[in-house]
DNA sequence: GTTATTGTTCGCAAATATACGAACAATAAT
DNA sequence: ATTATTGTTCGTATATTTGCGAACAATAAC
């Protein structure tokens, strides 16, 4: 085992990854992607899931920075987070750029 | 609840996601897009984990489809599998462009 | 003050994920 | 045949994730 840890960049990317680990959210993501109203009904809506659970993984996204949500009572606002929206789609640009695997395989 | 289930382009991103969605992973395939060399034990000094634990994670990574591997006995090589990596670069590039928050957040 | 609407939080159960050491498998070297 | 090298698999322990219904909180409407 060598110098250990990982690096934060490394850290950083496997958060978003983890984050969109999930069928559910990766839906929740692309509905939200998609505009600029987005209510927490409207996403129950689109899922086959529980509103408990569709609250979970707002939550789950909210913490890895993804979306954010705010209070419009009686209803809850949910959007992309743009700026980490943005930083994911450069880690994750980068992340596949690095291989150089690009025009020819490594193992055959 | 609206139509239920995900598409498969969804299941596909979260598939590729999860196995990104930890440290050791994201390490391993970043050492992995690097090179042309990459035996099991390179990568296994490359991090702070035993060797089971090592074995366990390109296991999820070879299922995941993200990366492949062939026994020279006794060694065994491992390398990026080029055919999904672009896939995967491919589907997250998509992915972070459906955003409609390119220019203007969706909430405030 | 009830009642209705909209989501979140709690408590729980079941399934997965993470990590490790020990045992094992396959070959090569002595 | 023993021994050494390189990884995988097994068994196990612990932690995290996923999912749900029920209870709760915050307003608005009556």
């Amino acid at each position: 085992m060598a110098n250990k840890d990982y690096t934060l960049n490394q850290e950083q990317v496997a958060r978003f990854a983890k984050a969109m680990g999930h069928p559910a959210r990766i839906a929740i993501l692309g509905f939200l992607a998609k505009q600029t109203e987005c209510y927490f009904g409207d996403i129950h809506e689109e899922l086959p899931i529980a509103k408990a659970t569709v609250s979970q993984h707002l939550k789950e996204l909210k913490e890895a920075g993804l979306i954010q949500g705010e209070v419009e009572t009686p209803k809850v606002k949910y959007c992309i987070n743009r700026e980490n929206w943005q930083l994911a789609n450069k880690l994750f640009g980068e992340f596949f750029g690095q291989c150089v695997c690009k025009k020819e395989s490594c193992c055959k």
